[in-house]
DNA sequence: TAAATATATTCAATTTTATGAATATATATT
DNA sequence: AATATATATTCATAAAATTGAATATATTTA
């Protein structure tokens, strides 16, 4: 099922508008191709958790992310990782390189939360 | 000079939420890798001079358009026909085909204004 | 220089969107 | 079953965007 019903421009008015915020381009960076619990993007970005399921929830209804359950954790992840490339090339066109970009993304973030996902990896560091 | 002092992600974001609404993009589109005076846009687009001009305003203060002048007719293009690459993959990401956009570029269209460039093609097909 | 035409601006009203606070739900663990 | 923890939802408010109407400006032409 396809989210929008209209012309091709409001589909896509509808995506834009969508990841056109600061903090849910954050939210999509910090997910890059891989997937982040809630908790995780909490402990990332610093944010409250309420205000970050909120920005979840509009980015699913979009079709801009999908979710996965384990345990009571939920990992979202993008539907389709080409979009971060739009982001990216958001950026380009404004000025930004690549670097400019590259903090944001969960894989240079140390920051950990209680899901398996950072139990695994504290375990392969002892 | 720049547009925005900022964040990465509010950089993007304003680039973003230039081009976010239906009518921009149809803007955008109709100008493609052209040109456009505003009364051509008004033609093609069927909407009232004033409502155009508010927007091709703002996209000139985003950044996204620039101008030329030509006599007492204004030409707009893309500052970066990139954007329209970035147009078009948000509307696949989106789930529509290139087809789907076809119609809304001006060289599709058959309309014409008063503008030298309209002169011009009435002149060709005579 | 006056009139016509192309484009820009200002202002106000309506509608959306962004944000936070409070709270609810769902799963897991004991 | 009770508790703890992870995530979702609802509601209210503040902020911003959309849109239209009216009007102003700039260039050309007569």
């Amino acid at each position: 099922m396809n989210i929008s019903l209209g012309t091709p421009e409001e589909t896509i008015s509808q995506l834009l508008r969508a990841i056109d915020q600061p903090t849910r381009i954050k939210i999509i960076l910090s997910i890059g191709e891989g997937e982040a619990c809630v908790c995780h993007l909490e402990a990332m970005l610093g944010m409250r958790q309420a205000y970050i399921s909120q920005h979840l929830m509009d980015l699913r209804k979009a079709e801009v992310l999908v979710t996965r359950r384990e345990g009571r954790y939920i990992f979202y992840r993008l539907k389709n990782p080409k979009l971060l490339e739009l982001i990216i090339s958001a950026g380009q066109l404004s000025g930004l390189s690549t670097d400019d970009l590259r903090p944001l993304h969960a894989s240079e973030s140390r920051v950990t939360c209680s899901c398996p996902h950072c139990a695994d990896e504290v375990n392969r560091a002892s």
